[in-house]
DNA sequence: AAAATATATGCAACTTAGTTGCATTTCTGG
DNA sequence: CCAGAAATGCAACTAAGTTGCATATATTTT
């Protein structure tokens, strides 16, 4: 169990070729561990014992973003958020919505909207990100 | 025409029912002169000589802001971004673009997306914000 | 138009989220 | 196991925004 994860972290990192340190490894555990993005904040508590200088946890975010294991994720609050980048296409990640009563955040995974389209030729666009707010269901 | 724009801005306000106080009539001026989403900063800079306490300034967005004549653009920088809300629906804004050479933001009024339906119901959505990055007709 | 009241402003101090420099430690390939 | 490359921790710093409170300004009432 914590062998076989702690070698499925392995082997992303190696092939990110990025050195398998311990606070990469646990913040991947992490953020596998979660369905929804997390702040360097939730995720110092998610480390529990293991306490890692929150330098250390934002250069390791820095790291996993380079090499595209991690993304931000595109929603209203202060601090950051960072979700896994499994399933998500170069141009487009899933959109993520957010409670304006509770404050909780969704990755709703199954939606896709359509690419915009560029309005005037000019405008190349690569990437796009939806935000989505209202209710959810135990709020609704 | 200083006249002019001034009753304009007096009169928003006063649908609003706020006072109208200098800063709150120079701030909206400011925002029906650019095309852009500007910070707390950038409206700082523009007011030139006329100067306010930043926290006067932020103060002020939050009011025009809940009454519904300033809305926050979601584009992905430090700092919130401030535009008026004309053209907006209540469900969906337009896009901003930022070029990911330049760093310029721009907004997309020409764009809209079909909005998303919700997965499962359960989920309420009211509000869609989309973002969009690439590269700007003068980068590209 | 003055007084009363409601609301807005400025200042200082504070908070939160993130960054930088640098000395020390940990990884990895050989 | 060793040398060099890369990562970490600590302290100090910055940027963006917030809070409390005394003062000033706007609006309403008289
Ligand atoms: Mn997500
Ligand atoms: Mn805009
Ligand atoms: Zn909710
Ligand atoms: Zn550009």
């Amino acid at each position: 169990m914590k062998l076989n994860s702690d070698s499925q972290t392995r082997n992303m990192l190696k092939a990110a070729k990025l050195y398998c340190t311990e606070v990469r490894i646990a913040i991947l555990k992490v953020l596998m561990k979660t369905d929804k993005p997390l702040s360097q904040e939730q995720i110092a508590r998610r480390l529990g014992k293991k306490h890692f200088d929150k330098v250390t946890i934002y250069r390791t975010l820095e790291s996993l973003l380079k090499v595209g294991l991690v993304h931000k994720a595109f929603i209203e609050k202060r601090a950051c958020h960072y979700e896994l980048a499994h399933n998500c296409t170069a141009s487009q990640c899933h959109p993520h919505f957010t409670c304006t009563s509770c404050g909780k955040t969704h990755c709703l995974t199954e939606i896709s909207l359509p690419m915009a389209k560029s309005p005037h030729k000019g405008f190349v666009i690569q990437r796009q990100q939806v935000r989505l707010e209202g209710l959810c269901p135990a709020c609704a």
